[in-house]
This record gives C-alpha cells, structure tokens and sequence, in this order.
DNA sequence: GGCATCGATGAGAGGTCTCTCATGAACCCC
DNA sequence: GGGGTTCATGAGAGACCTCTCATCGATGCC
C-alpha cells in the first residue's frame, strides 16, 4: 500500500487512474491543478506522485521544478498527451522518475508505479530514513521532516524520537524509553522522558505523541 | 561519466549506442550474447546495463532474474523490439528500472539511462561507514574508531571528520573546509578551522591531519 | 641571525543541551 | 465534587559546544 497523489485535470482520466490504482490497494488522491498539487505533493503526505504535463494554473514541468527546488525527492512518474522526445527528455532531465504518453495501458503504468516504489523503499531502507505517516526522520542528517517543514534535533530529541518511530502505536514505558534511548537500564527517579516528549512534540505536533496514563507514551502514525 | 554495458545481439544497434554513449563521456563495453553479459553484469565493473531482450544463449529476462537473484542492483535499461504491454510489465517486475521498445529515439534513452544513473549516484552517497586505513568514520552513530578505539565526536567535529575522510591525501583549504563542514562560503576572518583541526587530533592522533603550510590541511590514510 | 608570516593552543564568552525541581493542570476513583 | 495520583511545563543549574582572541612557537626568507 502506498500513498498516491494523482494531478490531472481530465476528470475523465483521473477517475480511471483513481479506481485502478485503489483496486491494487494504494491509498489515493486526486487534484485537478498545479499549483494544488504541488502544495500536497509537499505537505509530504503522499509516497508517489502521477503527473499530467496540461494542467491549470501552473503546467507540470513547472510543479516538477518547484518540487526538485524545495529539496523534495518523491518519485514522480509524468503522464502526457503530447508524445514528443523533446518533451519527454525535458521532464526526465527536469527531475521526473518516469514518463509514459497517452494512450498508455493501465498494466504498464501500474509496473512502473511498482518499480518507483519499490525503489523508493530500498532507498529509505539503506540512506536509514524512517518514516511513519507524513512523519520522518533522516537517520543521516539527524533532521525531522513534518508535513514537510524540516527541523533540527538535538542529540537526545533525536534519539528519543527514533525509538518513538520505530515502534509505531506501541505504547512504551518510561523505562523502555530510558533504556533505549538513554542507555539507562535504571530509573534516576527523574521526569526527563516527561521533559523530552515534550521538547518532541513542540516539533512533531502534540497529537503525534499519546500519554498512555498510567503506562507511558505512544507515536502515533 | 558511467562505466556502461551494452548486451545487444544485433551489431548495427549495438554500434549506434556504444558511439552514442561513448560521445556522452561514457565508458562502454558491448556483448552479444546472455551469459556473458550476465558475467559482466556481475563482475561489478559497471555501473548501467542496457539489455536486449531478444538474445542468444540466455534471454534478457533470464539475465535479469540471475542477476537479481545475486543480489545485484545494478540499474537495468530493457531495450526491445517486442512493443508488447505483457513484455513491458514482465520485465519491469523482473527488475528492470525502465523499459524502451525499439524503435526509440537517442535522447530518450540517454535521458532515461541519466536518470537512473542519478538515483544510483544519490543512494551511494548516502550509505554506512567512512574508512581510512586504521580510521573509521560511522555515518550512523556519529562516533570514531581510531586503531579499534572508538570516541564521540561533537557536530561540528564530526562534519569536519567527514569532509577530511572524503578526501583522503587531498589538501584542502581553509576555505574549502569552511565551505564543506561549516555551510559557510565566506571567510569570517577568523580561525576556527585551526582550531577545530587541533579538536580533531586529539582524538584522531597528530600525525592523521598534516599541515600544508600556506595552504590549508590534508588527510593523511 | 633577524624578521615576517603562518599555525597551534589555552582561556574564556556566549550559546545550546541536558537534566532537575517545583508548580499547576488533568485525570481517575470514590 | 474531593482527594490523590499522574502528567505537563517554565525556570534554571551545570555541562558541553562553538567560536573568538591573544599569545607563543615554528617556519621560511633574506
């Protein structure tokens, strides 16, 4: 299952798309303009993204551009009416992952969308990036990614929310958390896990992080 | 530049692309035949195949299931003359990165095969641990392990390890290392970068950072 | 050797991080 | 609603990090 967004103005098409890619399982949902859909693509809720090149407002190379500008590397796979090497080129040199042109078959556009999120996953896997929602964090740079606003962690923010992500609506105590993302195997009778959380929701978004009263806390995806 | 593997039976094409590539900068090698290019796919001299389907010995999908099966994410370019979506999906679920059917355009296929060298450039970028001789940088712990010793290292010192350990024997400037470690392209007049070198000994020994008086200091593996 | 330049390093200012503590709010049980 | 428990959070101490500055030593040139 991944999460889709689909721009495309053609009402007619985007149904299309919208009934076969749900039907294989993948959470989808659809735009009709540019700049609409660039501001979704970088709300960082979605996992892949279909691209019509015509669209209102702003056309698709120009969303493509924005997109790879703003430091955002979702998968795109370009879709178009027009079947021209020049443009083609353009939007694979403009950042594109994929590009077929209309008409195209469903089966095929399917396997490639397989194959961008396949790679997609292998990726997260090795740079070390985990991810949870329209949450994630960079394992390399340290960096929190939140509805695709970046921000800094320190030290133990950071590992005190990799622990959280990991373990995904698991409720976990103070002292699991103190044990792995402290390195403490005893209680110092300290509140600085409340402390921490705290710190870490002011940068998650409060709801993000449950209390579980009577048992600890809980991320939720 | 790419070190590239064509696998085409058919000389005229094969010609075409390895002049084609090879004007691009590349580096190319042409086989003719399955078996050996799965040979030379997996010999690890290469960075992008371009497969043939249709080929003697051993088919295309036959070389991409053996070399996925061993393991190897080498980016894959299927390139047939079969137009068929049955064809098209098969191979990209075997494990192809992307497919043409012939006929095609050059450019198309030289921007194709750019993007996928790309994203292999970006995912190595992004990996694991640093070495140099007895010194070992891990990316993901943040820590040093100098001769089987391991130490922490601050933020700062950590970027400036980085930058040293990628590039071992070279000599870099003051102002290269502000540039790389500090995020900053301007000389703030001051000599932090002598100061840090001296943090960085410490715990790396002396002798690893060489002085090159009157231009800046080198990695010494 | 004398001088000028360049690099090394200790001291310390100011900022950030980590943790503790105290207080008040939220919640639960009766 | 009352009382006890649990949680949230602002204030602040102390450690550590980052950078500047001044001083001293090393080096190269004449």
């Amino acid at each position: 299952m991944a999460r889709i967004l689909i721009v495309e103005d053609e009402d007619r098409i985007a149904a299309f798309l919208a009934k076969g890619l749900s039907a294989d399982g993948h959470q989808v949902s659809t735009v009709g303009d540019g700049l609409q859909g660039l501001e979704e693509a970088l709300s960082g809720a979605f996992d892949l993204m279909v691209l019509d090149i015509g669209l209102p407002t702003i056309d698709g190379f120009e969303v493509l551009d924005q997109l790879r500008a703003q430091g955002s590397r979702m998968p795109v796979v370009v879709l178009t009416a027009r079947d021209s090497v020049h443009d083609t080129v353009s939007a694979l040199e403009g950042g594109a992952d994929d590009y077929l042109a209309k008409p195209f078959r469903f089966a095929e556009l399917r396997a490639r969308i397989n194959v961008r999120l396949r790679q997609q996953d292998r990726t997260d896997a090795e740079v070390g990036e985990l991810r949870s929602g329209s949450v994630a964090l960079d394992l390399r740079t340290r960096r929190l990614r939140v509805d695709g606003r970046e921000t800094d962690l320190s030290a133990r923010e950071f590992a005190l929310a990799e622990v959280l992500l990991r373990n995904p609506g698991q409720v976990l105590s103070r002292a699991q958390l103190l044990d792995l993302a402290w390195d403490m195997d005893f209680d110092p009778g300290s509140n600085v896990v409340d402390v921490y959380v705290g710190y870490l929701r002011k940068k998650l978004g409060s709801a993000r992080v449950e209390t579980v009263r009577g048992m600890g806390y809980r991320f939720q995806p």
